[in-house]
RNA sequence: GGGGCGGUAGCUCAGCCGGUUAGAGCAGGGGACUCAUAAUCCCUUGGUCGUGGGUUCGAGUCCCACCCGCCCUACCA
């Protein structure tokens, strides 16, 4: 049993997440967590809220909140959504966490006194009516190409031709639509990424050929064409401070890190946060510890090249043995109707209303059954409907209800003895076993979509067992031969609640309260018992539980594509 | 402009290093069954594998060109 060390992308401060989000990094990765877990490896899960950077700072203002009182009041806020996705985290940090700003300003004093960090002037432009230092795309104006007169300072939408923002015609601010603007000079510090491009293209060449294709070409992509050195520090008011026993004259200037680059650091600050809280011990699973853990990443494209690349040379940089990523899990974008999610036109499904239509199983199983792995996938309420229906109500939910109820009636509230497995049960047993070995399988090569086709087919072998035996049919002539089937099918229910968990954790935990069961600890289950399928023995007590999965009406589709917008695009 | 990834049945997707009649689930059609959330199980109709060339005994799979979608292109995160 190996240590595992997992990290989710860590999802930015301001704003509800929507669900393309969640299965892009959060969701897989607590699936994943929480399979290790079962199979007996020793797990740290750690994600945290991403929290420095401009769009924070502009949203506390707008929200008339002091920028750290808002982004409490928002982690608090993403930190119960997520409880309710059931989200296992053993540590869910905050960036702006102080374990946090002392690792970042080690790893930048590591790197200054390896040579890789070199201060430089640069002219910016400056907002004399917003009091700060405006990022390119928070400057709007006239397009000196095409004439779009909302063009952003980075490029222009209309045109799609990169901008410097000094080219923009009437320039003004985005924030405060200010005019008043000026070229100021500004000191800055700037990685030395260029001296670390052959150092990160070796680690890549070393570890990158698992990694999905996702992962491994953005990341080549961006070595082939050489690493440029990379400004590190803003002029905002917060972040992680550049520190004054090193920098003291930017730190009397206030200059704070750059968010990408104290982001990734944060999954070690997190873990610091969690020993902290706990008395783990952070560095064991981060420092000198390549043999002994094996670290998966999970996030969305657009993260690829800060994770593949210049976190790693960050890394490389320092010159200090941190744990560098094992195995990165690139996931493409979930669309709405083929559209993207948006937050501004409130195009798509956001996690707090999620929760609020249906409990996180039906979200959970849906999206990781139908997780963007190769390519962009769409979501549309008549897929997730019939997901939902087939297979959690129709296959797996009825099969327990169809299965306890029938025991029940005919055999009291304990599970029947009844005949010795006969050929029928033993070449089940191989099935499921068979099964369960393919479904490990997938998992173990974090292959999503078809660890839920797996599971899936698992279900649904219950169900073609029930109906090779008939024990609606066997009761009439042979009662012991009914009493049978029921006590192989009811060892099924069980085995299903311990190996769904980690797609439908509530509704696992669910089924597996409805055995009175002493001692049921047992977490995965081997292929002997699986071939065996008797782990609960005849005698022990049971219930029926209320429906798993009530079924999605047309009514509440019509509803919800009424109320989402689904499928005007 | 440059680059990356993708374009396979109505829908969502599998198809490893090129090799016999291109697969799954859902939807559609037929049948079986009645324990169960009108559930389940079995059978089955759908595809000139984006387009056009090329290599090869043989290409969805390799090469070239083009079309379409998404993404990246370093000051959003």
């Amino acid at each position: 049993m190996t240590r595992q060390l997992i990290t989710s992308a860590l999802p930015y401060i301001n704003g509800i997440k929507h669900l393309g989000n969640m299965v892009g990094s959060m969701l897989p990765a607590d699936v994943y967590s929480r399979y290790l877990r079962q199979r007996g490896h020793e797990v740290l899960y750690i994600c945290a809220t991403d929290e420095h950077g401009t769009p924070a700072e502009l949203a506390a203002q707008e929200a008339g909140l002091p920028v750290a009182e808002f982004c409490a009041r928002a982690h608090d806020q993403q930190k119960a959504i997520y409880d309710g996705f059931q989200l296992s985290f053993d540590w869910f940090g905050r960036s702006s966490s102080p374990q946090n700003r002392e690792i970042t300003q080690e790893i930048a004093r590591e790197l200054h006194a390896n040579g890789f960090i070199e201060e430089r002037a640069i002219r910016q432009v400056y907002s004399v009516a917003d009091g700060r230092f405006l990022p390119d795309r928070y400057i709007v104006g006239t397009c000196p190409h095409c004439g779009y007169d909302k063009a952003r300072g980075d490029q222009c939408e209309n045109c799609t031709r990169v901008l410097d923002p000094t080219d923009l015609l009437n320039p003004r601010s985005a924030i405060s639509g200010s005019s008043e603007l000026e070229v100021r000079e500004t000191k800055h510090l700037f990685l030395l990424q260029s001296k670390l491009t052959d150092e990160v293209e070796a680690w890549i060449a070393e570890n990158g050929d698992n990694w999905p294709v996702l992962a491994s070409s953005i990341a080549r992509k961006w070595l082939t064409e050489g690493l440029q050195d990379r400004a590190i520090t803003r002029d905002l008011e917060w972040g992680v401070p550049v520190p004054a026993d090193t920098w003291p004259e930017l730190a009397a200037a206030g200059k704070v890190f750059y968010v990408w680059f104290d982001a990734p650091i944060e999954y070690i600050g997190a873990t610091k946060e969690w020993a902290d809280a706990t008395g783990g011990d952070w560095r064991s699973w981060w420092y000198e510890a390549d043999d002994s853990v094996r670290y998966t990443e999970f996030m969305a494209k657009d993260n690829v090249p800060f994770h593949t690349v210049m976190f790693p040379a960050t890394i490389l940089g320092s010159r200090q043995p941190w744990k560098k990523v094992d195995y990165v899990k690139a996931f493409n974008w979930l669309t709405y109707y083929g559209g993207k999610f948006s937050t501004s036109q409130k195009l798509g499904i956001f996690t707090d209303v999620a929760l609020e239509l249906l409990p996180a199983d039906y979200w959970r199983y849906y999206l990781m059954a139908n997780a963007p792995e190769s390519d962009d996938s769409s979501f549309t309420w008549d897929l997730f409907a019939s997901t939902v229906n087939k297979d959690l109500a129709d296959t797996l939910g009825n099969f327990v209800n169809r299965v306890l109820s029938f025991s029940r009636k005919r055999f009291g509230d304990e599970v029947p003895a009844g005949a010795e497995n006969g050929e029928t049960e033993i070449a089940l047993g191989a099935q499921i076993a068979d099964l369960l070995a393919e479904y490990e399988a997938q998992l173990d090569a974090l292959n999503f979509r078809k660890a839920a086709q797996a599971l899936r087919a698992l279900w649904s072998a219950g169900n073609a067992y029930l109906d090779v035996t008939a024990p609606w049919t066997q009761i009439k002539t042979d009662p012991e031969a009914a009493a049978r089937t029921l006590r192989t099918a009811i060892n099924l229910i069980h085995l299903y609640s311990v190996v769904s968990e980690p797609f439908i954790p509530t509704a696992a935990r669910t089924i597996r309260e409805s055995f009175t069961l002493a001692d049921d600890t047992r977490t995965w289950i081997t292929p002997d018992e699986a071939r065996a399928l008797a782990q609960v023995p005849a005698g022990t007590a049971f219930t029926v539980p209320p429906v798993l999965f009530a079924k999605i009406t047309d009514e509440d589709l019509a509803t919800w594509t009424e109320r989402f917008g689904g499928g005007a695009q």
